[in-house]
DNA sequence: TTGTACGCGTTATCAT
DNA sequence: ATGATAACGCGTACAA
């Protein structure tokens, strides 16, 4: 914890030469300056972050907040967000609800992105500024210091169940996610619409409730497989509940995709394993875009547009 | 950006008194200790981190820095970390190399805990001190101030091979990981120990070569696959190459377990979804365990002992 | 019970 | 080219 003040001492000079040496101001002799940054090798030396923002009110720090732990994909974002804000001299720091509360209210960060559900829009607001502009993905929020990352939901379920429209697959089940996410909502819109403009009718009872665990999806098509006829291909809001969906089939002695063809989204690793056609969500660019979006505010270069990640199907063989 | 000297002013205090209300102590008067709060209530008033450390020197900010995000089991340790340390008052932040290296220098942070390679020794000796205890996982560093938290391979893989062995297998085949690790040290001295013990001779040739990926492992299966007799059990140093090793096998059209059986070491997700036997090593008790750990080197009461995270094997039908 | 003054590590301003 | 000093927000010893 060597500082300023040591290495001034020992190089004989102020500080005030020590920190202009330091941020590479010109005022200074070349062989002071040559003498004092050796000393600075020697000794270690790293700026004290604190007394420095302290002093300038700015930082190089943002906070990136989440707090579902469950979600494997979340570390893909995460290395989005490191890679993005390294490359660009930033440091991050990702903390859950109550820390990032915290470091979000003092000028220690100089802006957040944000993911956690439990942060509340009001709060964000309270907090979001010019000088500490936010960042939130998969929510949209109207502030002029918080900009939106959202993933492009509708127009890609609206591509996947056009092809199964096109594979002549007419009766169609849905399983959704909880109701209040705007994944959900977007996904189960595109859905209805694109049976819609097809003129395909979609019964509410073909319709189960899940919370995009494997387990809703498991007890959903235990649910369906106790009706009399199963669709012909069961569309689901996610990879897990897709997962249990055919877990729950298989157990019942329904063949997948023979007896009833299934679907998920996000192309979790699961999904892969299983081999369930599904959409990809780029969750490293998501991440590394959000980023980005966040630094250029932070520079006064961004526009106020929601920001959309486009995602592609991916087909496997879930699907007749 | 409310600060203490605004709040002061507007209670018509000074800033100690300010400071004595937020910080408990008793030498102000009722009445004005109800004014002050009340006061930082309505301008949601929250101390600056900076300011604070900055004088004090200290802080209940513990970093955790690790830099893989290939392992999904990360988020595991995280959360392990995150609800012990919010239990007690501490915040955390997660960082990736260089940020950490920012944070653990100044006395921003009141310690750290360690999970990524790319951190030397020599640093973490260098910050490591009274004032910032470190605690290191999968690593083992000889210094007063560090202490590191190791999972038991050792003693579970020997179980693991002597169960095989009481089952009656008596021919082994082995897929060992990165060599310079304490992971795959500890597994493979274990494996070659207990057959060992048990006079079973285990030839060089039934050795191979892996790096704990699942490509690894696929390579090292198919080449097991051109020798004139397989072994009767293909044990792996981790899951990733056991899915590897039986994608493999199966391709050559061998089954598992009937025609070799195979055990992995983790139990990663996906070797649930394959039913590999394998070692359960509870990643979130370590996280946990971890801050506890840490926290307690912090208060003084820790002892010197090396930690060990001990972890089960998790029979499933890879094994015949 | 309350206030004043100082110092934490840094940078910026101004003087030398 | 270099140095002295104030200021950032806070905590605390000591004075009142």
């Amino acid at each position: 914890m060597v500082g300023i003040k040591e290495i001034a001492k020992m190089a004989g000079v102020s500080v005030s030469t020590v920190s202009n040496v330091i941020n590479g101001r010109k005022n200074v002799g070349k062989e002071t300056r040559e003498r004092v940054l050796q000393i600075c090798e020697e000794m270690g030396y790293q700026p004290n972050l604190m007394g420095k923002s302290l002093k300038s009110g700015k930082t190089n720090t943002i906070v990136f907040n989440f707090s579902d732990f469950e979600r494997s994909f979340y570390l893909k974002i995460i290395k989005g967000i490191n890679d993005y804000l390294s490359e660009n001299g930033f440091d991050l720091i990702v903390c859950t609800t109550s820390s990032s509360k915290n470091f979000m209210r003092n000028n220690f960060a100089g802006g957040a992105i944000v993911l956690d559900k439990k942060m509340d829009n009001e709060f964000l607001a309270s907090v979001a500024d010019e000088q500490f502009p936010i960042v939130v993905m998969d929510r949209i929020v109207d502030n002029d210091y918080i900009k939106s990352v959202i993933v492009e939901n509708y127009t890609v379920m609206c591509e996947l169940v056009q092809s199964l429209i096109d594979k002549g697959f007419r009766d169609f089940g849905y399983i959704g996610g909880i109701e209040s996410s705007l994944d959900h909502q977007e996904r189960f819109q595109a859905f209805k619409d694109t049976l819609e403009k097809n003129n395909i009718s979609f019964q509410r009872t073909n319709y189960y409730f899940g919370d995009f665990t494997e387990e809703s999806g498991f007890r959903a098509a235990n649910i369906l497989t106790l009706s009399n006829k199963l669709p012909e291909v069961l569309v689901c809001a996610n990879d897990n509940m897709a997962v249990g969906a055919i877990k729950a089939l298989k157990e019942s002695n329904y063949s997948v995709p023979e007896d009833i063809s299934v679907t998920g989204f996000d192309d979790s690793s699961i999904a892969e394993t299983y081999g369930i056609t599904t959409v990809s969500i780029p969750r490293y660019e998501s991440g590394y875009l959000a980023a980005k979006e966040l630094v250029e505010m932070i520079r006064g270069t961004a526009n106020k547009d929601i920001f959309k990640i486009s995602a592609k199907m991916k087909w496997r063989n879930s699907v007749k």
